[in-house]
DNA sequence: TCCATTCACATACAACCTGTATCTGAGTCT
DNA sequence: AGACTCAGATACAGGTTGTATGTGAATGGA
């Protein structure tokens, strides 16, 4: 690797970076390209140099978001062999990454929009949406839950727990919202369970 | 109520009209004010006099639409009286309802965007969770699913219906989609039934 | 070592879009 | 009939994205 070819590398990251921060603390529309690469000390020449534009440079972000969540969710599952557990472990770790409010704002509530569902969808189905659907396969084969569809059934998954993770990271007191919100993903995802604990 | 007002209150609905059709078709950010008002044979001076501007028009579409889905839903709901039933035929009749892609796009995806995930919550509260909330309600009531806190739940089933409904709305062939999707929400939402029938 | 080439990045420009301030003329009230 | 109100039009300013073009340093072969 050349001088050169490492010099852009490191802009590339920067931008990245720099973009990462804004586009999570005031939303897509509300930041302009200008002022992402007036903080990375550059010209908007680079940034359409690297990245084919906004969009691009925010679905790049948007990616690495959801890949620092699901290796960080993964990694807190790794111990977790028991699919009987490994259900509620996977919401509460879902939960415990989610809380952040800008990280939800970027991968929840902008990233569809600006991407399109589909496109969204198709991200999704790389990363977050494939452990949802690993988790749920490992119970079926082991008999915790239903055989039945495991796509459809990820997807709710996935809309539920979103939906969680904004509730919480929009509140007032997340704490306190965690706290209420969680028993009731365990319940609706509990539910799916072919023997039910008491409840 | 004068003339003057009827022709008014005629511009104002043409507009909402105009408006709800673009934003449906080709989303928020891609439709501009020109254009909306030129198809409505008017000038931008007339969209500024009756909303506060682009986003607030939006939300007066998002608003309508939500009112009229709700109502769908309600009027199609009336008969049943039993709780037991009620789950299932309301989850059926927000499948029926949501399947329209225009329709997901602008109150699923665009809305929280645009007008910011709590504004967004809040509409919802006013309209669709209710009709949630008061299904679950009166299903904890009958005793057929457990007593539990019921506004966490109701926001979770929102957020899984509402992705079953983008997930039918995108995809290629929406009825296939349709009757692969619906068995998934009907297990998850029955899920939390005390008695489960036999799956 | 020198020169042509490449490429990362900067500069300049054009199109567009939103919001606001001001204007006009038809309708309304006394 | 005249003053007033207000729906809607016009004109303007600021800001934003994308593109086309320019530039200078790094590279690589002769």
């Amino acid at each position: 690797m050349s001088t050169r070819d490492e010099r852009a590398d490191e802009t590339r990251r920067e931008l990245l970076r720099v973009a990462r921060e804004l586009f999570a603390d005031r939303g897509y529309a509300a930041v302009g390209t200008e002022e992402i690469v007036a903080r990375a000390g550059l010209t908007r020449g680079a940034l359409y140099h690297h990245f084919q534009g906004k969009r691009d440079l925010f679905r790049a972000v948007h990616e690495q978001l959801e890949e620092e969540l699901v290796a960080e969710i993964a990694s807190g599952l790794a111990g977790v062999a028991d699919p009987e557990v490994l259900l509620d472990a996977g919401v509460r770790a879902f939960l415990d990454s989610c809380t952040d409010p800008r990280l939800a704002r970027v991968t929840l509530v902008d990233a569809p929009t600006v991407l399109g569902w589909s496109q969204w969808r198709e991200i999704d189905e790389r990363h977050g949406l494939g452990l949802v659907t690993a988790a749920l396969s490992g119970a079926m084969d082991a008999g915790v839950i239903a055989r039945q569809d495991v796509r459809p059934l990820a997807h709710l998954v996935i809309g539920a727990l979103g939906e969680a993770a904004l509730l919480i990271a929009n509140a007032e007191d997340p704490a306190a919202m965690r706290r209420q919100v969680e028993p009731a993903v365990l319940a609706l995802v509990g539910g799916l369970r072919v023997h039910p604990p008491d409840r």
